[in-house]
DNA sequence: TCAAAAGTGTTCCGAATACACCCATGA
DNA sequence: TCATGGGTGTATTCGGAACACTTTTGA
């Protein structure tokens, strides 16, 4: 066989961000084989033959974390020649977000022996092969998403206040915003709406909640550049 | 071998677009061996184990067409379990942009004996594979990015008018823009400056040449949605 | 009564929109 | 002189930005 009839491997890794604590933070393992044996790394593995690209993201995270049913995206590909010193391999990159109580979860024991952890990403080690790059890319986009979609509510509960709503965009932009300003704009794109409840047990005033109207994802420009 | 490690194929797919006569044209090449044997197709081949995607999409491109240099980016990376019946194949799938002039230029005889020629998108044949499918993505990203990034530019020569420009987010909106606005708009990002040339030999007042500025993709929101 | 977050309006400014006429050239 | 596209300004509207005080609850 020719050289250009070989095959290069196929992985996919999945990038999961959940906002926990007031942090952004990203679902981590720590390897335990070689290469980059008890280095850190993005969750993944190799692509099935039956299965396809979004599937092998969905079975991977739910091996991983136990988690199904999150919002994911194909993020990019990356398949540098030397990305991997096992041998040309091409990694397909997924992001998902998790709602804060999903995220809560107790990890599930991973099949391989390698610990899961979640690490803000303002505290982040040193990641195994090319994954420092992939994260960076990951936030870009995450970022992005926040500024022109509807993803933000995937990272909330059903039911949420508009303060919550405004603490993940000040957590994900790293910046704050003025409390009018952000409600006027989220009330007049119509996304929310009242719910009957309201949070209980809360040593001050009690936030009405609310819940999403439309589609995750939809693309809405929520907070312009700057603003 | 187990079935999870047998290896997928792994080809990259280029959607080259470019601007003729008045119209968004794409890039199809004729399938001279089956499957799908005189079918219209994108343009792509398999990626070999020494070259990077990005390579590969560059050396395709170069083989198909003969041109160089051109804008490239990563589009999607499709991977349905069933989408070549040759067995599992993954696809990376490009979008490049061609300026007129280079687009000019007779399309080089293909290696395999298969055809090559420009499409207006307002009169696609039937794809093969789910090339159907990877255009429309195309086609949307295409129309995304002009909205906001200043790919325009490299669908157009070195010097240009301002009146190309416009027709230009024209053809690729299918809408027309006012042009005192237009020009108010481009003239205040500050991305084109003016040449000492004018354009000679055109039956009605000659206009002003153009140059572009800056980075080619750089994001800046060049029209709003809606505009 | 205090601490803590909820909730609420107005003014200002810049950018987007709508809109019509004169200019320079080749045929 | 005519046809063809080049080139230009203003008034209006809309949305973003800045900004502070009162309300409600549990401790």
């Amino acid at each position: 066989m020719e050289k250009e009839y070989q095959k290069p491997s196929v992985t996919v890794d999945i990038i999961v961000f959940s906002i926990q604590n007031q942090e952004l933070k990203v679902l981590l393992v720590k390897r335990g084989i070689p290469p980059f044996q008890g280095t850190w790394a993005i969750p993944g593995g190799f692509v099935r033959l039956n299965e396809s690209l979004e599937e092998a993201a969905k079975r991977e995270l739910e091996e991983e974390t136990g988690v199904k049913e999150v919002y994911l995206e194909q993020l990019y590909t990356f398949g540098d020649v030397n990305r991997d010193p096992r041998g040309r391999t091409i990694t397909v990159a997924y992001f998902a977000l998790i709602d804060s109580e999903k995220a809560k979860q107790k990890l599930k024991a991973t099949t391989d022996a390698s610990e899961a952890e979640w690490f803000s990403i303002s505290a982040l080690p040193h990641l195994a092969f090319d994954h420092d790059k992939i994260l960076k890319y990951a936030l870009k986009r995450l970022r992005w998403k926040f500024e022109y979609t509807t993803i933000v509510f995937s990272m909330l509960p059903k039911k949420f206040t508009l303060t919550q709503l405004q603490k993940n965009y000040e957590i994900v932009f790293n910046k704050k915003f003025d409390k009018r300003n952000f409600r006027k704009k989220i009330l007049s794109l119509n996304l929310v709406e009242k719910t009957r409840e309201i949070q209980k047990d809360v040593s001050h005033r009690p936030p009405k909640l609310y819940s999403f109207k439309k589609r995750i994802g939809e693309i809405v420009e929520i907070l312009q550049p700057g603003s």
